[in-house]
DNA sequence: AACATCTTATTTCTACAGAATTGACAACGA
DNA sequence: TCGTTGTCAATTCTGTAGAAATAAGATGTT
């Protein structure tokens, strides 16, 4: 029986080694240990994770779906380019899906969830000391909760799906684009946030759905402006060897 | 060299075949002669496209990866049932992207173009045989027309990628769930399409940018309120064991 | 540059190991 | 007797490995 060693350390059988392989290369690019441009080999990739090629490139097809990686035919893999564009643009179509969710959502959520949330969000806000790291943590968590319990009581599965795979996508940008630059994960920007995220847990306890819809919106935009001011120098420098060429398609990725 | 045959007579070379047969198998689904639920056997797709079965497993990814079909591990591929919920919950997406495309397209549009929309539309709407085929034909022209209009000029190239793939999506389930009931096409249905579709032209022509999305949002409102209707009888009966057998004598007989 | 050749990497094929399902058949209970 | 249930071998299909085919890029020569 034949087993592979993934990032977490879990090992997978027959069947389950795609899937693995897709979240184990999903978290490196989050991490920035494959960074933007980047070939992806997959003999290379075979060898690290000790199988064959061929659940390798099952996984790269998989991944081109997600839109992490650009499949070129004859030509292998590349950990997709990040401008400043991209990400404007995928929040643009998140924050209209994360408003619609919120609009929705409202009124049918858990309200002792919707609390505890805000009683949350006010004790980090007066927590003392903010450059705790695990104020960053916690902060991280908190927002993945909001957004994660609005998708959830949306009431439409199919939009609570496309909302998890923006937010992949987003993460997957910004984490590219930051792996650089520590300094970035700027306490003041955090606390801003946490007001955000409360504005909008006041609005739903309230069952104001216009409110929540536009903190939610507000939320979004303010993080577009923030994020977008960094990425372009980070973008920047990936030199492209390859010579552009048109067939983007892969089977389920996006053309951009 | 090898040659695959494609359901258009196409065929292709190494580097494009994934691609080609995902098409083909698309266009299947679209027309029916793939079904709901049915069991897609890797062997039998490869003898058929006359690949080996490496590259239908990638299709399949693929086609996992738009939604079209379910993978299960171990287990095979299922063309994905389609309740109506399914239904309404991409046309409810669909119908916020849509309206904000709109909004954005607004005032960036041809205007040339957009007249000649307009003019079409009238055309159609004031001739006399509806019954005529090539009414239909026209009719679901000049929707994909200004829908790719919209989506082209939004000036969010990802926006316009998320929309075409929900309007593929959106085929194929409409046309899943149609293949049996040809009847459909129903020509009321279509003129009043024509009209919602005129609303939304002459409120792009005079730039007003709200009306243009509140119309684009009754359009597919008035659309998803028409299909549910025939959805659900049409997905209820579907139901299959997961293995369809082969006569163990007369290999001429085709697997349906 | 233009061309031929070499090298590397991708794509596809073939073969086999492991799952899942079928079908036969026996044991059991009504 | 009939129908139900459980077991097991046979079969079919999926998933992976490894080899073969071929395309793209690199190198070297003129």
């Amino acid at each position: 029986m034949t087993r592979i060693a993934m990032h977490n350390g879990q090992s997978f059988d027959r069947g389950q080694r795609r899937q693995a392989i897709v979240e184990s290369l999903l978290a490196e690019v989050f991490t920035g240990q494959l960074r933007a441009g980047q070939h992806l080999v997959t003999q290379d990739l075979a060898e690290r994770f000790g199988v064959s090629h061929t659940p390798i490139r099952e996984a790269l097809i998989a991944l081109a779906g997600v839109g992490v990686i650009d499949l070129l035919p004859n030509r292998g893999a590349l950990v997709r380019q990040v401008t400043a564009k991209d990400v404007r643009e995928v929040c643009q179509v998140r924050r209209v899906l994360e408003c619609e969710a919120t609009r929705r959502a409202c009124g049918r959520m858990d309200l002792e969830e919707l609390e505890a949330l805000a009683g949350e969000l006010k004790a980090l806000l007066g927590s003392a000391d903010r450059s705790d790291p695990r104020f960053i943590e916690q902060a991280r968590a908190l927002d993945s909760r909001l957004h994660d319990l609005v998708a959830g009581s949306c009431g439409n599965d199919f939009l609570a799906a496309e909302l998890s795979r923006l937010k992949l996508l987003f993460r997957a940008f910004r984490d590219v684009s930051w792996a650089y630059d520590k300094a970035r994960s700027d306490y003041r920007r955090l606390a801003g946030e946490c007001r955000e995220h409360l504005a909008i847990v006041e609005a739903l306890l309230a069952g104001d759905a216009k409110a929540a819809a536009r903190s939610m919106s507000q939320h979004i935009r303010s993080g577009v402006k923030y994020w977008s001011r960094s990425i372009p120098a980070a973008t920047a420098p990936v030199v492209r060897s390859l010579r552009e060429r048109k067939p983007a398609s892969n089977g389920g990725g996006k053309q951009r």
